[in-house]
Formats: structure tokens, C-alpha cells, sequence
DNA sequence: CACTAAACCTGGGAGC
DNA sequence: TGCTCCCAGGTTTAGT
């Protein structure tokens, strides 16, 4: 699925086109894809309303509509949002027939579709100010990676209360910072030449240090490059993002490190694929 | 606390 | 062609 960098080339790219529209309709050609916090709230209750603002944290959407009720999109794997206008008339049409567009939110700019191959993508619609009934992931999410509020000691004080987990494990934690994943973990621990599967509690603080600035420079240049299509990402004009030519770990297993030759070593860490250097890393 | 496997799903690619 | 097996940008839950 996309991380942080992909659903963050989303947002930019949706929020000045629909915000300040209203919801004129919400269809669903799936209703399992949606829950709604409290259970009671039908699906519904955003239709008719204003779309005030469109926001992220971590791998979340926040679709922000009038009288507190926010609409959250999570595109775990393969979920895609396309806005439609965008398209080529002949993709727009392939689009609405695809048996994976399991929802269209009709806004007078145009028709947004969700399309999602493996259905793990979810919709939840929440009453903003009901904190407590949120969905249990969105909660306890940490500070968003590319955030201001973020800072090296985040992971430093995470380390400090899981120290027997892998360095690995940490960045993939969505509660120690929230929007990164397999891609960018791998691509920031080599970039700190630091191996993935060392504990948490034995990284210095400079290499916390070390951590936490080559993460946001993977994923500010990514959102540069309009973030990577490794397979299944699209933004929401159906493109690919540019990020994949600038990967030096993710994806190439067994070729050589592009700084020292050696080949590319592939370990499974926290149920993941992880690629890394073994010599360039320490 | 922390690790693993399984679950949720479909499709693409490799190997035979 | 077709079958089987493995893999996939994620997260949650159950079991050890």
C-alpha cells in the first residue's frame, strides 16, 4: 500500500479541488468496507454536507466534513483514490465498471472513486468530537513522520519502553511514528547504515539522531518525486509516482549495494521482507 | 513484553 | 495452457 509520501500525494493533490464542496452523495457498491464509530451513525450522515478540509496522520486520510463528522480512509494495501475528471474519458470508464470500485463520492467537481483490489481498504465515519469511540488504530497513533511535533527523542523515549525490539519493528510501529512502512523503514536504516535487525535499546542517541534525518529526507524527497509505484500505486489522476528509480535497498535483493558491491541480503523481521547491506551496515 | 502465525483478500510471477 | 506455490507499500488478533 501506499505510506506516508503516497497518501500525503493524494491529500495535496485532492484537497484544493473538492474542499469547500458538499457530499452530494455517498454510493456504496460495498457495505463491508465501511464502519461507522459510534455503530449506531448510519453511513449516511455526511451526505449533503460540506467538505471543510482534507488533512493526514500517518497512513490516514481525514475527509473533514461540516458539523464534526470526519470521514477516515486508511488504503492499507492496494486502495486507490481517483478522482475521476482527472482520468482519460476511456480510464474514467474503466474505473466505474472495475468489479474493485467499492464506493464513489459524488461531489459537483466530480465523481472520487475508492477502488481496492484486496478490499483491506477501509472507510470509517466518525463523529469528530467523540474521541473515545474512534477506531483503536487511529488512536494510539504516534507523531506523524514528516510533522513538525516529531523529533529524534520520539524514538529515542519509544526505544526507552521497547528496547528488546528490533530498530525494524520500531519504524514500522505505527505508535512510535506514524506513516512509515516496509519501503521507507528499509531505505532509512540503510541510509543510516544501521542494520535492521539490532535492538532498539542499544541504538545511540546519535544514531536516533541519525535515524530520524535520514527518514524525513527519504520522505520529503519522495513526496518530491511524487512518492513510489512499486506495483499497485496510483495518485489521484491514476499516475505513477518517480520514487522507485531512487530506492537503493527496497526491492533489489541479491544486487549489489550501490555503495560498496556486496550483495543485498534479504532477512524476514516483524512477519516482513527486509533488505538490507550487510557490510555497509553496522 | 515480544515474537510468530494467521486472518483479512486478490492477482501476478515463477517454476513445473 | 494450466496448476501450485509464494509473494505483495498494512494492521489486528490470537496464541506461545
Amino acid at each position: 500500500m501506499p505510506e506516508l509520501p503516497e497518501v500525503e500525494i493524494i491529500r495535496s493533490y485532492l484537497e484544493p479541488v473538492l474542499s469547500g464542496q458538499a457530499l452530494r452523495k455517498l454510493e456504496l457498491r460495498r457495505e463491508d468496507i465501511v464502519s461507522t464509530w459510534p455503530k449506531e451513525l448510519p453511513a449516511h450522515v455526511i451526505q449533503g454536507k460540506e467538505l471543510t478540509t482534507i488533512d493526514r496522520k500517518g497512513k490516514y486520510l481525514l475527509f473533514n466534513f461540516a458539523d464534526e463528522f470526519t470521514l477516515l480512509i486508511h488504503l492499507r494495501m492496494t486502495g486507490k483514490l481517483l478522482f475521476l475528471p482527472s482520468l482519460p474519458e476511456e480510464e474514467q470508464l474503466q474505473v466505474m465498471e472495475n468489479k474493485h470500485t467499492h464506493a464513489l463520492l459524488h461531489f459537483p467537481a466530480g465523481i472520487l472513486a475508492f477502488n481496492d483490489v484486496r478490499r483491506f481498504g477501509r472507510l470509517e465515519i466518525i463523529q469528530s468530537d467523540h474521541s473515545p469511540t474512534l477506531p483503536g488504530g487511529f488512536l494510539t497513533l504516534g507523531p506523524d513522520a514528516v510533522g513538525d511535533e516529531f523529533t529524534w527523542q520520539d524514538l529515542r523515549d519509544f526505544a526507552k519502553h521497547h528496547s528488546r525490539i528490533s530498530v525494524k519493528a520500531l519504524l514500522l510501529d505505527q505508535r512510535a511514528v506514524a506513516g512509515v512502512g516496509n519501503i521507507y523503514a528499509d531505505e532509512t536504516l540503510f541510509r543510516s547504515a544501521i542494520l535492521p535487525h539490532r535492538l532498539a535499546g542499544e541504538i545511540s542517541d546519535a544514531e536516533w539522531q541519525m535515524v530520524y534525518q535520514e527518514l524525513r529526507n527519504v520522505l520529503f524527497s519522495s513526496i518530491n518525486a511524487g512518492g513510489t509505484s512499486f506495483r499497485d500505486y496510483r495518485n489521484a489522476g491514476n499516475r505513477e509516482g518517480t520514487f522507485k528509480q531512487f530506492l537503493q535497498v527496497y526491492g533489489r535483493s541479491g544486487l549489489p549495494c550501490v555503495n560498496c558491491g556486496s550483495l543485498l541480503q534479504t532477512i524476514k523481521i516483524a512477519g516482513r521482507s527486509t533488505v538490507f547491506c550487510p557490510v555497509c551496515q553496522k
